[in-house]
DNA sequence: TTACACCTGTGTCCAAGACACAGGTCAAGA
DNA sequence: TCTTGACCTGTGTCTTGGACACAGGTGTAA
């Protein structure tokens, strides 16, 4: 049984009472455990690897839900932030959109498994980078193969009606 | 000798005169000059196989000067704007960005091969398309590679530090 | 006249951050 | 105590190449 749970047995065993303390000793809990477990900005950046501004993007999103220090306005990111923070990154690291990541949230937030949705998204996802693999690939071998005939052209003035000739008598 | 210059020949032999035409002949040259190469918006996104919109944003970012008919207000596409546009899809084709387009378009407009810049660029653009393809690529293997792994794991309810044990259980 | 297609200039949207701005807070050093 | 620089906030803007939206004008067939 650790202080915190302690403190808190502490509390409720006087819970009639209460008005006895007033409200420092919720005070000192809120405190304490912010300091176990509560980071801002920087730290919380540092923490997962990323940049303040986007611990703070993700915030704005509503995705992470700090805490505010009262003294100064300060935000207080929790172990649940970091948590889904975390979460966050690593699905965007798996190609999910951060609207697909707020669903996938959405679903664990009302306690019910994500599985399937995940399982759904990563399905579309997968098909959308496919294709824009594809895309890129064919770029990729048009711009070689341009650059590899253009090394055996020679440079040119623009006539009335070609502007460029290496880009307009490209064969594709 | 074609028609139209038939006819600015007539024209300049009338140079001392032509108040005595008004200024209809030269109405009629422009009319005649639009109705040889001019045309609007959709025929103009017709001919090349490009929407309408696409002709309207590269005439917004100044790529296109088209005339204007002065009875209606309606632009009016030149055999040059054809060139011009017909030019930067082929460079967008090639994986030039709007903006070298436009730098390349500024050499040919004042008559200097434009290929010196093309092949700056060109290096600079495939330097880009390789990392982006790399990128891709990479991002589709893992995905693929977890659609694989999933697919043996069963759907599981999210716990205090954990929101989807898929995706933050995959290994990579 | 009506209806519909087409036109214009201008503004906004898209994605996932990165950057900008004006102003507040903190803490070490002089 | 004051100064300075790092850090913080909320909010706005920017990035790219189109696609879309809007309010209003034009053309033409029925």
């Amino acid at each position: 049984m650790d202080f915190l749970s302690g403190l808190e047995l502490m509390i409720d065993s006087y819970q009639g009472k209460e008005q006895s303390f007033g409200v420092n000793l919720n005070l000192a809990i809120v405190r304490l455990s912010c300091e176990e477990g509560c980071v801002k900005v920087i730290e919380m950046a540092r923490r997962l690897g990323v940049t303040a501004d986007t611990v703070r993007f993700y915030t704005r999103i509503k995705i992470l839900k700090p805490g505010k220090n009262k003294t100064n306005g300060y935000r207080e990111y929790s172990e649940s932030d970091y948590n889904r923070l975390r979460f966050a990154l690593s699905a965007r690291q798996l190609g999910f959109s951060v609207e697909d990541i707020q669903e996938i949230l959405n679903h664990a937030d009302k306690k019910k498994s994500p599985c399937p949705t995940v399982r759904r998204l990563i399905e579309h996802r997968l098909n959308e980078t496919e294709q824009r693999f594809a895309e890129t690939q064919q770029l990729r071998e048009r711009m070689q193969q341009a650059a590899i005939e253009w090394s055996q052209k020679p440079d040119k003035v623009p006539t009335g009606d070609m502007i460029c000739h290496l880009i307009e008598e490209f064969a594709q």
